[in-house]
DNA sequence: ATGCATGATTTGATCGTTCAAGTTAAGGAA
DNA sequence: TTCCTTAACTTGAACGATCAAATCATGCAT
């Protein structure tokens, strides 16, 4: 097998020149039918296949996308990142498009990997995960005019026109889960968060209450927040049902804090409160869907992470191929969740 | 800010030419002292940056090197696939090196995965995951002459000369989790594994038997095999408990295994033996120290992933560097035991 | 002084593709 | 017939880097 075959290799053997088989493959409606073929024949024959650096060298284009892999955070809702990759790799592939992987810390760290990248590698665009209040990295891009979808909502600007973005409708997520639990006769649902100011979690808390606001319920006293950790978790939710001994269940921002409510929901009645009345059954309900959750039972919401990953791809290889107007810039999808044990 | 800075520019400004520049950064050696640190000067005030489509179009590298993602496999033992891919793009930025994804299944997928990253974006190398008796993959790399590297022992070619690789030795963390047992004072100790053939499996197999022997117990009727799965691993724990009472302690092939194995050990017991006799401890320990046997208390054998990616990068600029004497060619790193509640 | 390594730098050529401009031939209108 | 248009294809240049060979000093032995 003759190793390198190039574009002149191609030109010659089918006897035409070479901007005639670049046209063939690329602007096919300008070559003469019997030309295309005969040249479609030969690149076949051949085994040719285009150079994507001599491309990249003459159009500017790497058809590279480049995205972050994340240190695992806890370790349980790491999993969301990395199926988000997956898919993005998958769906990529098939719009001729590759994943490349960076690692950075803070929205500055970030940057200076997209200063980086750019420079070198030249990736056609971005995929950001994790959006926020006061997000450095959407900015920088768009000042430099750099192609980039974000898997999260452009949280500080709630119009949210100036970039493409796919996100999950977490507080129709906690909303579900609320009336899940409300459909199951619980009445006095507490919620587990962060704390305030993160779009993401203030979002999932709006859900649970919107959702108890609707059957006329009220929320005083019914929610805590804490950091995203087990420990933690089960610290917060151990003060909440102390707090008021008629909560029987609790919806959570997250699975690591409902895998801490559950030590608590589940551990016998001694161990979490040494007051001395007896276990009562406490049902929690997490968020992600994590495998963790799976393998204890724990209902949660499931984030359609797949839909997610190839909705930011599609969105960016449109805009990429040049249609900038019609298409829709930003799409919300809808949660669902998975009933298991717990709740 | 110019937005392209060329080696034509720094030539120009720092008053000597293209290849001096060139030299000055990547054969600093041959330029006078005075002059490279003149033009190392002016690329650092335009902000000079090599362009890799340029390079790589006339060296042939491209500095990427390509990796495979996989669809979170049973979503417990997937974590371990997506914290190697972070230490593998954590180290390779540090290399100057880039992590390429690409999704694949089975080794002919995988192999026309390989097929395609080549004759577009001609990664200098990939990294396999996974090896197996019979791996064609890497047979097919050899063959064509592509530099790689494998996180797993070429278990078809025990002299493993043919390729480098990082493996962590199962069988050695096998060995101290049974040791661990014995130290608690089980004497029975039995073992869950997957179905005999796969390199990998036999091998974590093996360190248990070893760590009985040496202290002169058998495993006969202490062992049974199934698909690495929660439910499989549930049915197959209860079996092998119920066919011996005097097994006290199972090691298991997998985090999954022994999830199933807790869903055992830790029920009351009628609930795991309709036969009456009542609920006995029985101690289980996993493997992959995974985020699953964290959340549940699981002891479990955990592999030094970061390591493992770092030393395949390793391995691999230093061979893609044009080392491919010297060096060590592979790699037995050695796990350790996360001793937790449940053993 | 002459010749000759040696060190430092420069000069074309080249990698494989696509862009932009040029050529050629055929058809149609004047 | 002559000129113009259009379709189909070809030609030269360029993208930005590095390789290979050439040039130019400089110092040193003869």
């Amino acid at each position: 097998m003759a190793d390198k075959v190039t574009i002149a290799d191609v030109a010659r053997a089918a006897g035409v020149s070479r901007q005639t088989v670049s046209n063939a493959l690329n602007t096919p409606e300008v070559v003469r039918e019997e030309t295309r073929r005969r040249v479609l024949d030969v690149v076949d024959e051949l085994g040719y296949r285009v150079n994507h650096a001599a491309r990249q060298m003459r159009t500017g284009r790497s058809r590279l996308i480049a995205a972050r892999i994340d240190p695992e955070q806890d370790g349980i809702n790491g999993s969301v990142g990395d199926r988000f990759l997956h898919g993005l790799t998958q769906t990529a592939a098939t719009e001729d498009y590759r994943v490349l992987l960076y690692t950075a810390h803070g929205d500055d760290g970030e940057i200076a990997a997209f200063d980086d990248l750019l420079g070198a590698h030249e990736p056609d665009a971005f995929v950001l995960m994790a959006t926020h209040h006061g997000d450095r990295r959407t900015n920088w891009l768009t000042e430099r005019g750099v192609p980039f979808v974000t898997f999260g909502r452009p949280w500080s600007d709630p119009d949210g026109a100036n970039h493409p973005w796919v996100d999950v409708d977490g507080a129709a997520g906690t909303d579900a889960a609320t009336r899940h639990l409300l459909s199951r006769g619980h009445r006095r649902i507490g919620f587990l968060g962060w704390p305030e100011g993160s779009g993401v979690g203030d979002d999932r808390r709006e859900g649970w209450r919107r959702a108890l606001a609707d059957v006329g319920l009220g929320t005083a006293g019914l929610f805590t927040e804490t950091e995203d950790d087990v420990a933690p978790g089960e610290h917060a939710a151990r003060t909440l049902l102390d707090g008021d001994p008629e909560i029987t269940a609790l919806v959570c921002a997250s699975d690591s804090l409902a895998l801490g409510a559950l030590h608590v929901a589940r551990a016998p009645g001694p161990a979490w409160h040494a007051g001395g009345h007896s276990h009562r059954p406490v049902a929690v309900v997490g968020f992600d869907d994590t495998p963790v959750a799976k393998a204890i039972g724990l209902t949660s919401v499931r984030q359609p992470i797949g839909e997610v990953a190839s909705s930011c791809l599609r969105l960016l290889a449109h805009r990429l191929a040049g249609g900038a107007g019609a298409s829709p810039e930003y799409l919300l999808l809808p949660p669902s969740l998975v009933v298991r044990a717990s709740g």
